[in-house]
DNA sequence: CAGGCTACCTGCCCGC
DNA sequence: TGCGGGCAGGTAGCCT
């Protein structure tokens, strides 16, 4: 479940079953999804072996189980999931990683396409040093707005580029980049540089809001492969404007939603409510 | 720093 | 029915 809302809703439900629990043991089915740990999965396994865990955290898109000091960082990527199960249940076809809990429980990261992962991050309780360069995302209580909004303007680059820029804000993705810039009436290649100060605060107060929403209603979930850690899917995508909506009508002026090929994959916008730029400003 | 491209993977859907 | 191409919510790395 990619972005920050999908990723918000595992991390509440794993707290909620792993928080005060050891792990056991942990399994690796599939070596690909440990990820930079170069000491090899066994050495991934032995790290997290009777460890209790004493937290879980989230920065943007990552989330990690703490351990004491230490942390296991994961990411869903395009496809990971997070699911409790009993240990009876029938392993998922993506199994790739499995923890057993002290309560008889599992916990399993399925991922079908593995470009997700887990890394075991030694000191990295309070931030794992890898993602270290990875920006606090609108949720967080220590996001810093001016800050957002003066590095913004300083880039020289289009600004659905510059919220995808998890080093700039994180936990946006495709989904609500495309929602927070219709719902701010912005058009995707809009230069950065050239954007009012009231357009940034506008968008800044979408990009949150959107998510904010969409966390409400469970995330956003087009098949099963966006699910909680129970398996169910939420329910955002009725509230969609932009992404996915081709063709549709826009629901502000009723103009056929666009779709456009940019950064290697699709931008939905309104023509007339979020009209292109000439040369990235109008 | 900007940005284009590729790679990493699997599966589904479409047209032929 | 099979095959090829395009598509999918992400990130990292290389090159210019």
């Amino acid at each position: 479940m990619p972005e920050l809302p999908e990723v918000e809703v595992v991390r509440l439900g794993l707290a909620s079953h792993v928080v005060g629990r050891t792990i056991v043991k942990a399994t690796v089915h599939d070596v690909r999804s440990v990820r930079r740990h170069l000491a090899g999965p066994t050495d991934f396994t032995d790290a997290l072996a009777s460890r209790a865990v004493t937290g879980v955290a989230r920065r943007g898109k990552y989330l990690w189980l703490q351990l004491g000091d230490d942390a296991v960082l994961c990411h869903l990527g395009m496809s990971g999931q997070m699911l409790m199960q009993r240990p009876d249940a029938p392993a998922e076809k993506h199994l790739r990683i499995t923890l057993d809990l002290d309560d008889g429980m599992q916990v399993r990261f399925v991922d079908q396409r593995i470009f997700g992962g887990m890394m075991f991050s030694p000191g990295g309780a309070e931030l794992p040093a890898e993602i270290a360069h990875i920006a606090r995302d609108p949720l967080d209580p220590l996001f810093d707005a001016d800050e957002f909004r003066v590095r913004l303007k300083k880039r020289q680059t289009g600004v659905k580029r510059a919220i995808l820029d998890q080093g700039l804000i994180s936990g946006v993705g495709n989904i609500y980049a495309d929602e927070a810039l219709w719902r701010s009436k912005l058009h995707y290649a809009r230069d950065t540089c050239h954007l009012r100060s009231a357009e940034v605060t506008t968008l800044l107060a979408n990009v949150t809001e959107v998510m904010e929403s969409a966390l409400g209603q469970g995330g956003t979930s087009f098949d099963a492969l966006y699910v909680n850690v129970n398996g169910e899917s939420g329910y955002f995508d009725r509230s969609l404007n932009a992404y996915g909506q081709e063709g549709l009508p826009c629901a502000r002026c009723g103009t056929p939603i666009r779709r456009d090929a940019f950064m290697n994959r699709s931008s939905y916008w309104c023509p007339v409510c979020q009209p292109r730029p000439r040369n990235g400003r109008f």
